[in-house]
DNA sequence: AATGAATGAGATTTCATTCAT
DNA sequence: CATGAATGAAATCTCATTCAT
């Protein structure tokens, strides 16, 4: 008896994990045509063809086409949470680069399902609040918070925090857009590096040469 | 006989001009419901009622929906070209203010326009290419030279040209990307100038304090 | 003040002419487009295009696009009537070869007429029973008679005369086919009574030598 | 293993099948309704109704609405093979018998689908071109050559051999049309035979009773 | 679970007709 | 009378979703 259920167990949990594998399989798939075609102009069938199944399979797994763009946002909060954790705590110039090349790694590993949501983000007010404004605005409001302690203690300009905040994160798109719209690789791992040192290195210090 | 003919020629100018104006009806009522809805989304139907219009009368002026989408993709080219042609004789500091308040003044006149055009070339290879590429192409090209020249003679620390081409577009989109997704209202007059100002000011000497 | 009657008179003279010479110049060009792409696949804009009028004028002529079709139809109704009336009273072989030639003569003179009506008439049971049953059955009913008449005297071999009747129509359709679908130029005036004079001799006596 | 793949592979024959009697079936009603109202007059919803599906069904089966109409076209082409075989070997008069024997069989088998075609035939430039011109000239052509040999043998009487071609074809077409326009029933299987019998008869010896 | 044919609401586009000028 | 812009009904076609197998 206890045999027999540890076996039904173990057959249950193979399941899960089938199912789990699929659902990501889909999802992938659907990452993939959604960031060349975007989510309005992808039919079901192209995903279901992307992702080699059936039309009607895909409802076995998500509650419908919605659904997967939900699923593909929802995919992209893990990672985001880890470049918004080291927002969290920024201490210092290091710290910087850190969240900024955490932010590049998170298009490394997720470049269609970032693409995604950022698209999508930019025409659907529901996918923009519920899957990037808190993040973005815990990005936003560690930065302001780092900048405006330096601005008080002398160390920084007075310069605006939000501005200043919104000068560092344009910063990252600019040198993330082009990878982002598929029209150049992604820089490699030494290279997020070197960027993401250059955005902070230039934030803080500027380009001309400082005349001492 | 002169008479009547300057009456039939006053006539048809009249004519053209309703054409005229109606076409920009048109294109302004669409550019705003593209902009909030994105063009897959909205249907023709929604474009005709903005425009208070019968669905009919919009192929009197149109060939059809994507004609309508190109349409005011052109409507954004003479205004791109004025800051194109600000960027192309980058001479100094100051010219490089100019070109980004001209920037910040296209989005105050075209923002739907505008808004439309880069969502859009976001994921039509065709508008990125016919509208955007060329421009953004000559911009980011002048911003290099600028820099490169600045470098070669020590006046700029060794940056990559591109890179900080590509900061520089990019500080100017962080700025101005809550406008056009619509969270928040256009910076007035004195705003842009100010914020022109500190895009320069800080991709020069950063925010940091220079210790001297 | 009689003077003015007949100058009003004259004045109403002709601006009857003038309506009617504009109305005949709207059929021959609905005509000629009704020809080449059918009634259905022609638009009332490619009739006034064909007209050099406005689309707005054909409806100060006609009472909408099937009424031009219908007027065209009518238009066949009296050359058709002349070879109905010559075979009215076929009274020999001479008479039947002069049939034939009138009705070769009235492609001549309204091809696009012609074809327009019997290409209509092919689907349009309001036209086929308006402006062809009757004539058709006229001139068959005339060929009938011809032909038992002949039977009953001993001068034709015992055929039915419906069949004779159709076969002799037939061929009349077999030479004129090429010339109504457009393939081929009409014959010439005297190439039509040599064709006229075919047919009635090759019904008569057939192609084969006859063995004396 | 074995089974399972048997299993498999019956049920795709099956499913094709069955795909294959469904396209027969929208076929079928939509030569129905076309032969009835002409293709330009048949809405998609109306061979829907006919084939009792769903009107996105038929996009399942069929490109559009024209690949219905080109579908029906090449439905004919085999049957129309058949005549235009027997009308290659030409020998005798009983051939000619048998060849327009069967040209009557074609439209006892397949009425709206030669209606369907011949009429679209005359205004379609394409329909005329793909499926009717190649056929058509063969069974000329071998009329003509039919005639010429025996005009040179001096069997028959010095006819121009495309007009005797056109004079056969002409009659054929005189016995078909009232069936095919729909204003008579087909003639029976023995009424065939007998007008094939007569066009050939006629057509080589006339209706006059010869004198000898 | 997987399949894919069936569905029908909805999208784009056409076009005969009207009507203000 | 002539004009042609405006209209909206209707046509073709697409596609997310359902459901029988």
């Amino acid at each position: 008896m206890a045999e027999q259920f540890k076996t039904r167990q173990r057959f249950q949990e193979r399941r899960q994990r089938r199912i789990e594998r699929r659902r990501n399989e889909i999802l992938t798939a659907a990452a993939r045509v959604f960031a060349e075609r975007g989510y309005s102009n992808t039919t079901t069938r192209e995903i279901a063809d992307a992702a080699d199944i059936a039309e009607g399979t895909l409802y076995n797994y998500f509650a419908g086409k919605r659904d997967i763009l939900l699923a593909i946002a929802r995919e992209t909060e893990a990672p985001m949470e880890a470049a918004v954790l080291e927002a969290g705590k920024l201490e210092d110039r290091t710290a910087m680069i850190v969240m900024f090349e955490k932010a590049f790694d998170i298009f490394e590993t997720r470049l269609p399902f970032m693409r995604t949501v950022l698209t999508e983000a930019w025409m659907d007010d529901g996918i923009l609040k519920e899957f990037l404004v808190v993040r973005l605005r815990r990005i936003s409001q560690a930065l302001q918070a780092f900048i405006a302690k330096r601005v008080a203690s002398g160390a920084f300009r007075p310069i605006d925090p939000t501005t200043g905040a919104r000068l560092a994160m344009g910063m990252f798109a600019g040198l993330i857009t082009p990878s982002l719209r598929g029209v150049e690789p992604l820089p490699s791992r030494e290279q997020r590096r070197a960027l993401a040192e250059t955005i902070v290195d230039i934030l803080l210090n500027g380009i001309s040469v400082q005349v001492t």
